[in-house]
DNA sequence: TTTTCATTTGAGAATGGTTCTCATCTTATA
DNA sequence: TATAAGATGAGAACCATTCTCAAATGAAAA
């Protein structure tokens, strides 16, 4: 149960801490922005204000409740944390998130932290590419050639 | 020499952008916010407003001769573009940025994004940890078991 | 050279995502 | 239930970045 989550978070359990863990649970798309919490939470009656959706979203990323991701551009997006680390790989052209985990790429960065003097705490890994609804490849084949802009900066969504 | 390269972009040779890759070129620092080369050059004694260094490193970027990285956090660092393609980790106490580059990385990614059915076309790669300078060094020990805040967020320099 | 015109510039306003402030409510504990 | 610490919503504030616009400048033509 989520209020158990919150207890241990040492966080109160409150309505709108109730319904965010909710509908991030419930969500089809798995990494929502703190605007699209809000907007659902308000298009659902909740009663909600965007300041407390972004608080809740840092106490329950401090609490390892939820993790915060900022692919390119915009606004960050959050995903209920569940299951092991994975790192990401979206769509330039829809915005789709797929996830992945590769144990030879995280036991590479351990060791260039380690060449290097680092004590690895984290990392970020993010690719980007066209993906293969329809719409996405057909816009991959038009642009060949075109060379224009950076493809990490597209699709704002 | 710069004024090539503005040149060959289809941009016009102007003081401005000269002193901007000037500097990027020069700087002790190779990772520069906008801010940072707006300050070093007024500070030198130059003209230039900060809208135009932005302006500038956008131009810069989409003609490839910088490279932009949105590490976690605050502003956005820009690079000159020299040699080949590269990540980064950066220290979290002090925000020293070293560069690496991992062939085995590269290779994994794109068989991952070719697994997923996507034309890999970018990625952004950095690590996060405690450099070996003595004083990063230190509080990597003295906050141990503190687990408080996410190391990616730390160290907004 | 001078003329011409598209570009570029600086200053400040505007924008957009996120955080802060504060007076008012809630929750958890006594 | 009374109480105090904590949470909330609304809107202001913030900060990095982009936009606007009139004035200035660079490059190509004359």
């Amino acid at each position: 149960m989520e209020s158990q989550d919150l207890r241990n978070a040492g966080l109160k359990v409150t309505a709108p801490r109730l319904k965010m863990l909710e509908l991030l649970e419930k969500a089809h798309d798995r990494h929502l922005t703190a605007e699209a919490i809000y907007r659902q939470l308000l298009d659902a009656g909740e009663e909600i204000g965007l300041a407390t959706v972004y608080r809740s979203l840092t106490q329950f990323e401090a609490a390892g409740l939820v993790t915060r991701n900022n692919f390119e551009g915009g606004q960050a997006v959050y995903e209920l944390e569940r299951g092991p680390h994975h790192d990401h790989i979206v769509c330039i052209h829809c915005g789709r998130v797929e996830e992945f985990f590769d144990e030879v790429i995280e036991k590479r960065q351990r060791s260039i932290a380690e060449k290097l003097g680092f004590n690895l705490r984290d990392h970020t890994l993010t690719l980007y590419g066209e993906c293969s609804k329809p719409a996405c490849k057909a816009s991959r084949d038009r642009s060949v050639g075109s060379n224009s802009g950076n493809p990490r900066h597209a699709a704002k969504k």
